[in-house]
RNA sequence: CGUGGGGUAGAGCAGUCCGGUAGCUCGUUUGGCUCAUAACCAAAAGGUCGUUGGUUCAAAUCCAACCCCCACAACCA
């Protein structure tokens, strides 16, 4: 029995959830869920991002207090995690009171490694922005935006000094210390790394009022990166409390837009802090929508809690962990997910169970012996200790099948007809069991569905009243 | 010549490292069955494996060149 940290990546809380949010959470909960079957003990970390300009300003734009915008989009973004059926055991805000002065700590251990510097460049009065000297070549000095020409500005920063810990963080990625999955992310970073610069870790005040205060100097608010990077830590109490038993996290999950920092800026804050690198970080790709990137000019953008209205949680699990790859980009159609739904779901799953119950029913078959019959085969523990979700589900999703076609070939209704009660019972009591053990596997995926399973086949067994996935 | 990923049946994908009858799921057609949610099972049809050239007895797979899509390069999950 092993203590197993894992943690999600916070979502920036500027709107309402986006499907793909969920990625990150899901993947983490099957991974939660898996290891609480093998009997380690799971803390599973979720969080919300909740400083800087883009949220000060949009809560202007609505004439809301800034703590009162966050604290309403907090509550749409934790009620969307609690019904997906995340089994989350820590939630942190960086608004919290705690977070916030941890967050301060962690600064202060780190000022060996922070300088201040001026950065200077080309501004935006309108975006309240820099921006790249590409960008400015290409919109001619002007902003397209505000029909504005940009400024020449300079500002006093804090920089973070990545060099500092390179070397380190090569080895670490090099040698799998800190192993990112899937492999080519990996190559991509190493080389990445090689060209990272210096990251600048503060703003002035008169720029970024929402935000964590830099420790010690008044004018300066802290710039996204340690802030929200260091919300791994401070949801176990770092540095207030001995996190030895958690830290290193077991696995990280995140989008592959933001592995780049948290697979050089996360590391280097940890080794400047003397503490472990996390053992695994998963980085998963995109839900597209026919293909595309999901963006609101576009007007392609799937609504999560309609996802989930429409099927139930079990049927949104199921499209997400098993037709969402779980490293590449994928598709998301209604069209496709309603297949999924009543092709797989209700008739190979909901169908088989249906079927099985029923057998077991009218012929008096009332329990079968559960001992023993919870044990993980090797190819599902293969796949899901290296995150191939997207295959353990398939794996099991075979023994499904595998499970429609016995019942066909050994015809337990023939059996019955011909009197062959012995003969009966042994055939259906290991359909039974075999359902079990595939509704076991099956559970990290989806938990209701794999309670209700044990239900229907607990004592005595019966079938479902309603379907297990009913179709309109 | 930026970096990375990809182009295999109508759709979505595996197979490519280690060359040897081209595979899975869905859809389509036909047949079977009756325990079951018109569900389930079986069979069939359907592919110049992006293009061209090379290596080889043999190439989706190795090599070379090229074409096309996508992502990243800029806090869009």
């Amino acid at each position: 029995m092993k203590k197993i940290y894992l943690t999600t990546a916070i979502p920036y809380v500027n709107g309402r959830p986006h499907v793909g949010h969920s990625l990150d959470y899901l993947l983490a909960d099957v991974c939660a869920r898996y290891h609480r079957l093998l009997g380690d003990e799971v803390r599973l970390q979720a969080g919300t991002d909740e400083h800087g300009g883009k949220i000060f300003q949009k809560a202007e734009d609505n004439g809301l207090d800034v703590q009162q915008y966050v604290d309403n989009n907090v509550e749409f973004f934790k009620s969307f995690i609690e019904q997906m059926g995340i089994s989350y055991t820590d939630f942190v805000r960086t608004t919290d009171e705690e977070h916030v002065k941890r967050c301060q700590e962690i600064w202060m251990r780190l000022s060996d490694h922070i300088y201040s510097a001026e950065y200077e460049g080309w501004y935006c009065d309108g975006c309240e922005r820099y921006i790249t000297q590409k960008e400015y070549d290409e919109n001619g000095g002007v902003c397209p935006d505000h029909q504005k020409p940009y400024s020449r500005l300079k500002e006093q920063n804090y920089y973070f000094r990545i060099s500092d810990f390179k070397d380190r963080i090569r080895d670490a990625i090099e040698s799998n210390e800190m192993k990112i999955f899937p492999e080519y992310r990996k190559r991509e970073i190493l080389r990445l790394i090689e060209e990272s610069p210096d990251v600048s870790v503060s703003r002035p005040v008169s720029q970024l009022k929402w935000g964590v205060p830099v420790p010690g100097d008044s004018g300066q608010t802290m710039y996204v990166w340690i802030d929200a990077l260091s919300n791994y830590l401070t949801v176990l109490g770092y540095p207030d409390v001995d996190v030895d038993d958690w830290w290193p996290a077991e696995v990280q999950f995140l989008g592959k837009d933001i592995l780049r920092f948290h697979a050089i800026i996360w590391p280097a804050m940890l080794i400047g802090l003397g503490l472990p690198l996390p053992k695994n970080m998963v980085t998963h790709g995109f839900i597209l929508s026919n293909g595309q990137k999901m963006s609101k000019s576009i007007g392609n953008v799937v609504d999560p809690l309609e996802v989930l209205e429409k099927h139930g949680r079990d049927a949104f699990r199921y499209y997400y962990l098993k037709h969402i790859d779980t490293f590449n980009d994928s598709d998301f159609t209604w069209e496709m997910f309603d297949d999924a739904y009543n092709n797989e779901l209700a008739n190979d799953l909901g169908n088989l169970v249906q079927r099985v119950a029923t057998l077991a029913y009218k012929n008096g078959l009332q329990e079968v012996d559960t001992n023993e019959l919870y044990k993980m085969s090797d190819e599902y523990v293969e796949f899901m200790d290296s995150f191939e979700y997207t295959k353990a589900f398939e794996y099991v999703w075979g023994l499904i099948q595998g499970l429609n076609r016995r019942i066909d070939v050994e015809k337990p209704w023939v059996i019955a007809k011909n009197g062959e009660l012995d003969k009966l019972k042994d055939c259906l009591s290991s359909l039974v069991g075999e359902l079990l053990v595939a509704n076991y596997l099956l559970s990290p995926f989806l938990p209701d569905t794999a309670d209700r399973i044990y239900q229907v086949f607990g004592k005595p067994i019966a079938p479902p009243e309603i379907p297990l996935f009913p179709k309109a």
